[in-house]
DNA sequence: TAATATATTCAACAACTGTTGAATATACAA
DNA sequence: TTGTATATTCAACAGTTGTTGAATATATTA
């Protein structure tokens, strides 16, 4: 098993293989099926990434690093541009999904699958806390501190849910299972991340304003 | 294979079979990982249920069909609560909640695991397009009929985003993958449904009156 | 009771699974 | 060129998969 992995055919591989992974999640494919797809032989997968969950976590791990570089530099971008005075929470909220629409828009259409491999491994209790903790975490928290920072009176509580529902209503906009188009008659499409992504910015924030000011006595009969 | 399934071993393989597609997905889990849990031989399940396809399906239908009725049931008694008058955005949400707080609460601890299937077959791109539509449309559309009368103003668009980000919000509370429990350092659990609910109305509504109220210029420098 | 329908087990199948060691081809350094 | 490291293929393995037909037990009916 070699690590500095570089020839074409594992980049195939990997491709290949985070098509499938997004599709029908980890069990629902098999190397074969992985290696037909590469137009490559079966042992190949083996000999450059080993057993099968290090290759599942080799494609997982190879777009997380570039997306979470991504989101710092642009969450960093947003605070130095705001010099001295206080990010919006808006800006917060759009740092946080830019990097996924910029990625979209790639000419690279990886990206889309990527998606809902990221989706499927957010969603899944199994892999989620393998794989979300060493390759999200870091830069998730800092988000998280931002929040805090523009919201300053808030419980922590409500911070922590409140992110929690952004997540959960990405993840779905990431999944494109279609839904949206069948519920809609086809006034939505799943694959218009821009839609999706222009709504979540204002739903969201008034959502944490509303969660997090305070005086929270939702629900009454 | 039989169809008017009741004797108690093919109940006690809907059960583990419950319990293990929640946590692994369907290609996650063996037949005989089934009869295993369940205490059973390996072709009962064949005999009760047909193809492994058709046992994930009865698994999937039981309760889905339970949790429909309950949530017309609930949009109709605040419907007929408020009579004349019209309801509120909280209202409608509540009674698209309420039904799963309630199962959640349940002393049948087989609910909890249906809450995680049933997220997994809402993000998954294959699952959902075969089970939501005939299980879950009939009653949502319910709900989104409801929605537009008490936001007449509103583009379709924007509510049936609306909508998704809900659902999306909600799909990863149901699966309880422990993350916000990590995240939080213990300060949220993934397991307390009433912490997300209570806060998940309050949050879903302002979204929706900000998305839905118009003017929908959101996104700036 | 006997007769019959339903429920459950047993044993086995062919197909498919991930993985590996040896054989071969390709790239690269001397 | 020759020698060597890397990349790729081939063939095969032991274990597991879903499914089935025959055999047996249990429940229901007459």
């Amino acid at each position: 098993m070699n690590t500095k992995v570089k020839s074409e055919k594992s980049e195939r591989i990997l491709n290949a293989a985070e098509e499938l992974f997004a599709r029908h999640g980890y069990d629902g494919v098999t190397i074969r099926q992985i290696a037909t797809k590469a137009k490559v032989d079966v042992a190949l997968a083996s000999y450059h990434f080993g057993k099968k969950e290090e290759l599942f976590k080799a494609v997982f791990r190879r777009r997380a690093d570039v997306l979470s570089v991504s989101r710092r530099r642009v969450l960093r971008a947003s605070q130095a541009q705001s010099n001295g005075e206080k990010q919006t929470l808006e800006q917060i909220i759009e740092a946080f999904l830019l990097p996924l629409k910029l990625a979209q828009e790639s000419k690279d259409p990886g990206w889309r699958n990527y998606m809902a491999l990221l989706s499927y491994v957010m969603t899944s209790p199994v892999w989620n806390e393998i794989l979300m903790p060493t390759a999200f975490d870091i830069h998730v928290k800092e988000f998280i501190d931002a929040l805090k920072q523009v919201l300053p009176d808030a419980k922590i509580e409500d911070i922590h849910w409140c992110y929690h529902y952004v997540s959960g209503a990405l993840a779905l906009t990431l999944a494109q299972t279609g839904r949206i188009d069948r519920l809609s008659g086809g006034a939505c499409e799943s694959s218009d991340f821009d839609a999706a992504y222009n709504r979540m910015i204002p739903f969201v924030a008034a959502g944490f304003r509303e969660v997090c000011r305070g005086g929270n006595t939702s629900v009454k009969p």
